[in-house]
DNA sequence: TCTGGGGTCCTAGGACCC
DNA sequence: TCTGGGGTCCTAGGACCC
């Protein structure tokens, strides 16, 4: 059985470049997207521009520490309706494109990229020629909503969503099964799309530091070493061996939470329940609008000292309801021994199944 | 005044049942 | 005194990703 490539679509600094597409005398200007947009808050950088990453800005930094490096900064609020939008109209010119005439299965990853491949059916004699449809890709998002994107192409999904950072910005790059080894075999194991600090230190212990390592690795070593489902996993990313199909099936959320790092701690037992029941309230209309009710609730509890816990617990049996759903929220507060001032405090609903189930 | 917010999935131990 | 095996559910925590 024949296969085509698959093509891996990420904007360019998604949500500053949105800012910049609304004022565009912002156009070429440090520009760093976070919180509320005051640096001297608790919040930290969601999205960077380029010339704001020259001084040192980065995702996940706090806003205080991106002002000091980039003083002359502009600080711009998350505004969510916004990029949704934004999103909605990328992953709609996405699955209108046509790959040599062909229709095109999208797989939503996030606000800002996407999987495509093409439909299974297809007319496999006509030439598709990814790198043909990835420019034209770039172009059709470009003319549709003036975002840059890049695209990466690989023989399957881990080796597209890989490719796509070594374009970026506004590039192209195709990686393959022909070149995987030559292209990632000297990378450190942390370059693989699922490895992270953790797991790039335990792979270490094993004496695996490189991709080329991690394949070269006796699969049973690692299955006893690091579990029966991720020690083969992590083998074959090393591989870059990835079997799982583009699946367009529309996202199905599993639970919702909200969560809130407070700008003061708090530190009375009132209060603390009071947000609680705040929080409680938000999943709640967050779920409605996915009409299941929950079956778990859980509460998380991160005091002055950064010391996180949770506890959740299963109810008795599903509901929507506001009051018995504060109440189990409020509840576990009483499983947390609090020594310390409340620095953030989250809810989390986790809702039955859908009446089909995942399956994905 | 270090350290956001929204998610998913895996593991591991204990309870409980047959 | 010693002492099964499998299976599922519940809970807490960890790791990762965007």
């Amino acid at each position: 059985m024949t296969s085509t490539p698959v093509l891996h679509v990420d904007l360019d600094q998604f949500l500053a470049a949105v800012e910049v597409l609304r004022r565009p005398e912002l156009a070429g200007l440090p520009v760093v997207v976070g919180g509320r947009g005051d640096p001297t808050q608790r919040a930290v950088v969601s999205t960077a521009s380029y010339e704001a990453r020259a001084h040192g800005v980065r995702s996940g930094m706090p806003l205080r520490t991106a002002a000091k490096k980039c003083p002359d900064a502009v600080f711009l609020p998350v505004d969510l309706p916004v990029y949704e939008e934004a999103s909605a109209a990328v992953m709609a010119t996405l699955r209108a494109a046509r790959w040599a005439g062909d229709p095109v299965d999208v797989e939503v990853l996030g606000w800002d990229e996407a999987f495509v491949g093409l439909r299974p059916g297809a007319d496999l004699t006509t030439d598709h020629d990814p790198m043909v449809f990835a420019e034209q890709l770039r172009a059709e998002v470009l003319a549709a909503t003036g975002l840059h994107c890049s695209v990466g192409v690989g023989d399957n999904k881990l080796q597209a969503k890989i490719a796509t950072d070594f374009g970026k910005p506004r590039g192209i790059y195709r990686l393959s099964d022909a070149s995987w080894s030559a292209e990632m075999g000297h990378r450190p194991t942390r370059a693989l799309w699922g490895v992270g600090a953790k797991v790039q230190q335990r792979l270490a212990g094993l004496g695996i530091d490189t991709v080329a390592q991690l394949a070269a690795s006796d699969v049973r070593v690692l299955a006893a070493e690091i579990g029966p489902t991720m020690g083969p996993y992590y083998h074959r990313l090393g591989r870059g061996a990835d079997t799982s199909v583009v699946d367009p099936t529309p996202w199905v959320a599993r639970a919702h939470g909200r969560e809130e790092t407070f700008q003061d701690d708090l530190d009375d037992d009132a209060t603390i329940e009071a947000e609680v029941r705040r929080l409680t309230r938000r999943v709640v209309a967050d779920i409605d609008a996915e009409g299941r009710p929950a079956r778990r609730v859980g509460l998380k509890v991160r005091d002055r000292a950064f010391q996180t816990v949770q506890r959740s617990r299963t109810l008795p049996e599903p509901t929507n309801d506001p009051d018995v759903l504060a109440d189990a929220a409020v509840a576990l507060l009483g499983k947390v021994a609090r020594t310390r001032p409340v620095r953030l405090l989250g809810v989390r609903l986790e809702m039955v199944e859908p009446p089909g189930g995942y399956e994905r």
